[in-house]
DNA sequence: TGCATCGTACGATTTTAATCGTACCTTTGA
DNA sequence: TCAAAGGTACGATTAAAATCGTACGATGCA
Protein backbone atom coordinates (compact mmCIF):
# COMPACT_ATOMS: atom_id res chain seq x y z
CA UNK A 1 0.00 0.00 0.00
CA UNK A 2 1.16 3.58 0.26
CA UNK A 3 2.45 3.66 -3.12
CA UNK A 4 3.95 6.98 -2.62
CA UNK A 5 4.87 9.60 -4.59
CA UNK A 6 7.61 10.67 -2.79
CA UNK A 7 10.12 12.47 -5.02
CA UNK A 8 13.78 12.51 -4.44
CA UNK A 9 15.46 15.55 -3.97
CA UNK A 10 18.71 16.52 -5.70
CA UNK A 11 21.08 15.34 -2.91
CA UNK A 12 19.15 12.13 -2.63
CA UNK A 13 18.87 11.67 -6.23
CA UNK A 14 23.17 11.68 -6.37
CA UNK A 15 23.00 9.22 -3.82
CA UNK A 16 20.45 7.13 -5.49
CA UNK A 17 22.57 7.19 -9.02
CA UNK A 18 25.61 5.57 -7.16
CA UNK A 19 23.68 3.10 -5.35
CA UNK A 20 21.86 2.08 -8.48
CA UNK A 21 25.04 2.15 -10.49
CA UNK A 22 27.07 -0.09 -7.62
CA UNK A 23 24.58 -2.00 -6.01
CA UNK A 24 24.92 -2.16 -2.27
CA UNK A 25 27.39 -0.19 -1.04
CA UNK A 26 28.73 1.34 2.26
CA UNK A 27 28.31 4.97 3.22
CA UNK A 28 31.79 5.44 3.32
CA UNK A 29 32.03 4.37 -0.92
CA UNK A 30 28.74 6.14 -1.42
CA UNK A 31 30.49 9.08 0.12
CA UNK A 32 33.95 9.09 -1.84
CA UNK A 33 32.01 8.33 -5.04
CA UNK A 34 29.78 11.74 -4.02
CA UNK A 35 33.23 13.67 -3.54
CA UNK A 36 34.76 12.95 -6.72
CA UNK A 37 31.95 15.40 -7.70
CA UNK A 38 30.43 17.71 -4.81
CA UNK A 39 32.37 18.32 -1.53
CA UNK A 40 30.55 17.53 1.08
CA UNK A 41 31.87 16.22 5.03
CA UNK A 42 31.34 12.90 6.06
CA UNK A 43 28.60 12.72 8.44
CA UNK A 44 26.42 14.86 5.75
CA UNK A 45 26.18 11.35 3.32
CA UNK A 46 26.14 9.43 6.69
CA UNK A 47 22.96 11.54 8.09
CA UNK A 48 21.49 11.60 4.66
CA UNK A 49 21.38 8.29 4.00
CA UNK A 50 20.08 7.01 7.38
CA UNK A 51 17.39 9.77 6.57
CA UNK A 52 16.88 7.99 3.55
CA UNK A 53 16.99 4.73 4.72
CA UNK A 54 14.18 5.92 7.54
CA UNK A 55 11.70 7.57 4.85
CA UNK A 56 12.01 3.96 3.22
CA UNK A 57 13.75 5.31 0.48
CA UNK A 58 17.01 2.69 1.14
CA UNK A 59 17.16 -0.45 2.83
CA UNK A 60 20.46 -1.51 4.78
CA UNK A 61 21.89 -4.37 6.18
CA UNK A 62 23.31 -3.84 10.12
CA UNK A 63 24.80 -7.24 9.76
CA UNK A 64 28.13 -6.00 9.76
CA UNK A 65 28.94 -2.52 11.69
CA UNK A 66 29.63 -1.12 8.10
CA UNK A 67 25.72 -1.16 7.10
CA UNK A 68 25.16 -1.69 3.34
CA UNK A 69 22.61 0.58 2.06
CA UNK A 70 20.77 -0.05 -0.83
CA UNK A 71 18.12 1.77 -3.28
CA UNK A 72 14.61 0.16 -2.83
CA UNK A 73 13.47 1.53 -5.79
CA UNK A 74 14.43 0.35 -9.16
CA UNK A 75 16.23 3.25 -11.36
CA UNK A 76 13.67 2.90 -14.21
CA UNK A 77 10.84 3.36 -11.57
CA UNK A 78 12.01 6.75 -10.09
CA UNK A 79 13.11 8.03 -13.33
CA UNK A 80 10.14 7.16 -15.00
CA UNK A 81 7.80 8.98 -12.14
CA UNK A 82 10.49 11.88 -12.11
CA UNK A 83 10.14 12.08 -16.40
CA UNK A 84 6.73 12.17 -16.02
CA UNK A 85 6.70 14.67 -13.37
CA UNK A 86 8.65 16.96 -15.75
CA UNK A 87 6.35 16.22 -18.60
CA UNK A 88 3.55 17.41 -16.81
CA UNK A 89 4.81 20.61 -15.36
CA UNK A 90 6.62 21.50 -18.65
CA UNK A 91 4.88 20.21 -21.27
CA UNK A 92 1.63 19.75 -20.21
CA UNK A 93 2.38 16.38 -20.43
CA UNK A 94 2.68 15.67 -23.99
CA UNK A 95 6.26 13.64 -24.60
CA UNK A 96 6.01 14.88 -28.18
CA UNK A 97 6.47 18.40 -27.06
CA UNK A 98 9.37 17.57 -24.99
CA UNK A 99 10.79 15.35 -27.59
CA UNK A 100 10.65 18.58 -30.33
CA UNK A 101 12.54 20.71 -27.85
CA UNK A 102 15.20 18.41 -26.83
CA UNK A 103 15.95 17.69 -30.42
CA UNK A 104 15.05 21.19 -31.55
CA UNK A 105 17.51 22.54 -28.72
CA UNK A 106 20.73 20.71 -30.00
CA UNK A 107 21.23 18.04 -27.62
CA UNK A 108 20.78 15.40 -30.11
CA UNK A 109 23.49 14.20 -32.34
CA UNK A 110 23.30 12.67 -35.95
CA UNK A 111 23.81 8.76 -33.46
CA UNK A 112 20.55 9.65 -31.58
CA UNK A 113 18.64 11.05 -33.77
CA UNK A 114 19.42 7.26 -35.33
CA UNK A 115 18.76 5.66 -32.21
CA UNK A 116 15.56 7.56 -31.44
CA UNK A 117 13.89 6.63 -34.81
CA UNK A 118 14.86 2.91 -34.03
CA UNK A 119 13.03 3.05 -31.12
CA UNK A 120 10.10 4.69 -32.68
CA UNK A 121 10.28 1.55 -35.33
CA UNK A 122 10.53 -0.81 -32.62
CA UNK A 123 7.80 0.34 -30.83
CA UNK A 124 5.41 0.68 -33.67
CA UNK A 125 5.55 -2.53 -34.65
CA UNK A 126 5.42 -4.24 -31.25
CA UNK A 127 2.43 -1.83 -31.43
CA UNK A 128 0.13 -3.10 -33.97
CA UNK B 1 27.96 40.00 -17.53
CA UNK B 2 26.98 37.25 -15.20
CA UNK B 3 24.52 35.27 -17.59
CA UNK B 4 23.55 33.53 -14.51
CA UNK B 5 22.13 30.14 -14.94
CA UNK B 6 20.14 30.78 -12.18
CA UNK B 7 17.23 27.86 -11.79
CA UNK B 8 14.22 29.21 -11.31
CA UNK B 9 12.28 26.74 -7.98
CA UNK B 10 9.04 25.18 -8.58
CA UNK B 11 6.93 28.50 -7.77
CA UNK B 12 8.55 30.49 -9.86
CA UNK B 13 7.76 28.40 -12.23
CA UNK B 14 4.36 28.67 -12.08
CA UNK B 15 4.33 32.20 -12.27
CA UNK B 16 6.84 31.92 -15.41
CA UNK B 17 4.04 29.68 -16.84
CA UNK B 18 1.16 31.93 -16.75
CA UNK B 19 3.36 34.83 -17.71
CA UNK B 20 4.17 32.76 -20.96
CA UNK B 21 1.06 31.86 -21.29
CA UNK B 22 -0.79 35.08 -21.25
CA UNK B 23 1.85 38.07 -21.44
CA UNK B 24 2.49 40.93 -19.29
CA UNK B 25 0.00 40.69 -16.13
CA UNK B 26 -0.54 42.14 -13.37
CA UNK B 27 -0.19 40.22 -9.74
CA UNK B 28 -3.97 40.08 -9.08
CA UNK B 29 -4.62 38.16 -12.31
CA UNK B 30 -1.42 36.01 -11.79
CA UNK B 31 -2.52 34.94 -8.67
CA UNK B 32 -6.12 34.28 -9.76
CA UNK B 33 -4.62 31.90 -12.37
CA UNK B 34 -2.13 30.67 -9.63
CA UNK B 35 -5.52 29.79 -7.60
CA UNK B 36 -7.32 27.63 -9.68
CA UNK B 37 -5.17 25.17 -9.45
CA UNK B 38 -3.32 25.59 -5.77
CA UNK B 39 -3.69 28.11 -2.75
CA UNK B 40 -1.84 31.01 -1.57
CA UNK B 41 -2.08 34.37 0.11
CA UNK B 42 -2.17 37.52 -2.25
CA UNK B 43 0.59 38.70 -0.85
CA UNK B 44 2.52 35.56 -1.32
CA UNK B 45 2.23 36.25 -4.84
CA UNK B 46 3.13 39.25 -4.34
CA UNK B 47 6.42 38.78 -2.88
CA UNK B 48 7.34 36.15 -4.81
CA UNK B 49 7.02 38.29 -7.61
CA UNK B 50 8.57 41.09 -6.28
CA UNK B 51 11.35 38.77 -5.34
CA UNK B 52 11.86 37.28 -8.71
CA UNK B 53 11.97 40.83 -10.27
CA UNK B 54 14.84 42.16 -8.37
CA UNK B 55 16.30 38.82 -9.25
CA UNK B 56 15.95 39.35 -12.91
CA UNK B 57 13.61 37.09 -13.89
CA UNK B 58 10.83 39.29 -14.56
CA UNK B 59 10.68 42.84 -15.10
CA UNK B 60 7.93 45.25 -14.78
CA UNK B 61 6.31 48.34 -16.05
CA UNK B 62 5.68 51.03 -12.56
CA UNK B 63 4.03 53.65 -14.75
CA UNK B 64 0.43 52.49 -13.49
CA UNK B 65 -0.57 51.66 -9.42
CA UNK B 66 -1.77 47.87 -11.04
CA UNK B 67 2.35 47.22 -11.48
CA UNK B 68 2.58 45.22 -14.51
CA UNK B 69 4.91 41.84 -14.91
CA UNK B 70 6.41 40.45 -17.73
CA UNK B 71 8.77 37.45 -17.93
CA UNK B 72 12.12 38.43 -18.90
CA UNK B 73 14.10 34.81 -20.70
CA UNK B 74 11.77 33.32 -23.29
CA UNK B 75 9.72 30.15 -22.91
CA UNK B 76 11.46 27.77 -25.20
CA UNK B 77 14.67 29.10 -23.68
CA UNK B 78 14.28 28.46 -19.86
CA UNK B 79 12.73 25.17 -20.66
CA UNK B 80 15.68 24.24 -22.88
CA UNK B 81 17.85 25.25 -20.04
CA UNK B 82 15.74 23.25 -17.52
CA UNK B 83 15.20 20.19 -20.10
CA UNK B 84 18.96 20.12 -20.58
CA UNK B 85 19.91 20.09 -16.92
CA UNK B 86 17.05 16.93 -16.38
CA UNK B 87 18.72 15.20 -19.67
CA UNK B 88 22.29 15.37 -17.82
CA UNK B 89 21.17 14.77 -14.54
CA UNK B 90 19.42 12.15 -14.86
CA UNK B 91 20.15 9.98 -18.21
CA UNK B 92 24.33 11.19 -18.37
CA UNK B 93 23.31 13.64 -21.14
CA UNK B 94 21.75 11.31 -23.29
CA UNK B 95 18.53 12.82 -25.44
CA UNK B 96 17.76 8.99 -26.64
CA UNK B 97 18.35 6.93 -23.48
CA UNK B 98 15.49 9.51 -22.08
CA UNK B 99 13.56 9.21 -25.09
CA UNK B 100 13.77 5.49 -24.93
CA UNK B 101 12.38 5.83 -21.53
CA UNK B 102 9.79 8.24 -22.36
CA UNK B 103 8.17 6.20 -24.77
CA UNK B 104 7.83 2.65 -23.28
CA UNK B 105 7.73 4.26 -19.57
CA UNK B 106 4.50 7.14 -20.51
CA UNK B 107 3.18 5.11 -23.77
CA UNK B 108 3.46 7.81 -25.63
CA UNK B 109 -0.16 8.00 -27.90
CA UNK B 110 -0.06 6.91 -32.28
CA UNK B 111 -0.51 10.37 -32.93
CA UNK B 112 2.26 11.65 -31.13
CA UNK B 113 4.35 8.88 -32.28
CA UNK B 114 4.08 10.29 -35.93
CA UNK B 115 4.51 13.71 -34.72
CA UNK B 116 7.88 12.63 -33.42
CA UNK B 117 8.88 11.01 -36.31
CA UNK B 118 7.98 13.78 -38.35
CA UNK B 119 10.00 16.20 -36.06
CA UNK B 120 12.80 13.40 -36.79
CA UNK B 121 12.45 13.63 -40.68
CA UNK B 122 12.39 17.31 -40.70
CA UNK B 123 15.51 17.42 -38.66
CA UNK B 124 17.52 15.18 -40.71
CA UNK B 125 16.51 16.59 -43.60
CA UNK B 126 17.34 20.02 -42.96
CA UNK B 127 20.61 18.28 -41.40
CA UNK B 128 22.63 16.88 -44.24
C1' DT C 1 46.90 -3.03 26.21
C1' DG C 2 46.28 1.23 24.52
C1' DC C 3 45.60 4.49 21.13
C1' DA C 4 44.74 5.92 16.35
C1' DT C 5 41.31 4.87 13.05
C1' DC C 6 36.98 4.17 11.31
C1' DG C 7 32.24 3.42 12.10
C1' DT C 8 27.31 4.98 13.75
C1' DA C 9 24.05 8.18 16.28
C1' DC C 10 21.93 12.34 16.60
C1' DG C 11 21.10 16.98 18.06
C1' DA C 12 21.94 21.49 16.21
C1' DT C 13 22.83 24.80 12.71
C1' DT C 14 22.75 26.89 8.18
C1' DT C 15 20.69 27.76 3.90
C1' DT C 16 17.11 28.30 0.82
C1' DA C 17 12.31 28.32 -0.56
C1' DA C 18 7.78 29.59 0.48
C1' DT C 19 4.44 31.89 3.03
C1' DC C 20 2.14 35.33 5.71
C1' DG C 21 0.90 39.66 8.69
C1' DT C 22 0.77 44.25 9.02
C1' DA C 23 1.50 48.92 7.62
C1' DC C 24 0.33 52.20 4.65
C1' DC C 25 -0.85 54.52 0.07
C1' DT C 26 -4.52 55.24 -3.95
C1' DT C 27 -8.69 55.08 -6.07
C1' DT C 28 -13.50 55.20 -6.12
C1' DG C 29 -18.28 55.75 -5.27
C1' DA C 30 -22.29 56.56 -2.00
C1' DT D 1 -15.56 63.57 2.04
C1' DC D 2 -14.51 59.65 3.84
C1' DA D 3 -14.57 54.82 4.24
C1' DA D 4 -14.24 50.47 1.79
C1' DA D 5 -11.68 48.09 -1.60
C1' DG D 6 -7.65 47.04 -3.61
C1' DG D 7 -2.68 48.14 -4.39
C1' DT D 8 2.43 47.86 -2.91
C1' DA D 9 6.26 47.35 0.59
C1' DC D 10 8.67 44.61 3.55
C1' DG D 11 10.05 42.41 7.78
C1' DA D 12 9.16 37.95 10.04
C1' DT D 13 7.94 33.44 10.20
C1' DT D 14 7.46 28.66 8.77
C1' DA D 15 8.93 24.67 6.23
C1' DA D 16 12.08 21.95 4.04
C1' DA D 17 16.68 20.61 2.55
C1' DA D 18 21.34 20.18 3.42
C1' DT D 19 25.17 20.35 6.32
C1' DC D 20 28.02 19.86 10.27
C1' DG D 21 29.96 19.03 15.22
C1' DT D 22 30.41 16.18 18.80
C1' DA D 23 29.89 11.99 21.33
C1' DC D 24 30.93 7.58 21.61
C1' DG D 25 31.38 2.40 20.31
C1' DA D 26 34.29 -1.15 17.27
C1' DT D 27 38.47 -2.58 15.37
C1' DG D 28 43.09 -3.36 14.60
C1' DC D 29 47.72 -3.29 15.18
C1' DA D 30 52.39 -1.59 17.21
Amino acid sequence: MSSEKAEPTKAELDILTILWKNGPSTVRFVHDQLNTFKEVNYTTTLKQMQLMAEKGMLSRDERSMKHVYEAVEEEQKTKGLLLDRFVDHLYGGSASNLVMQLLDNKKASKAELDEIRAVLDQLEKGNS
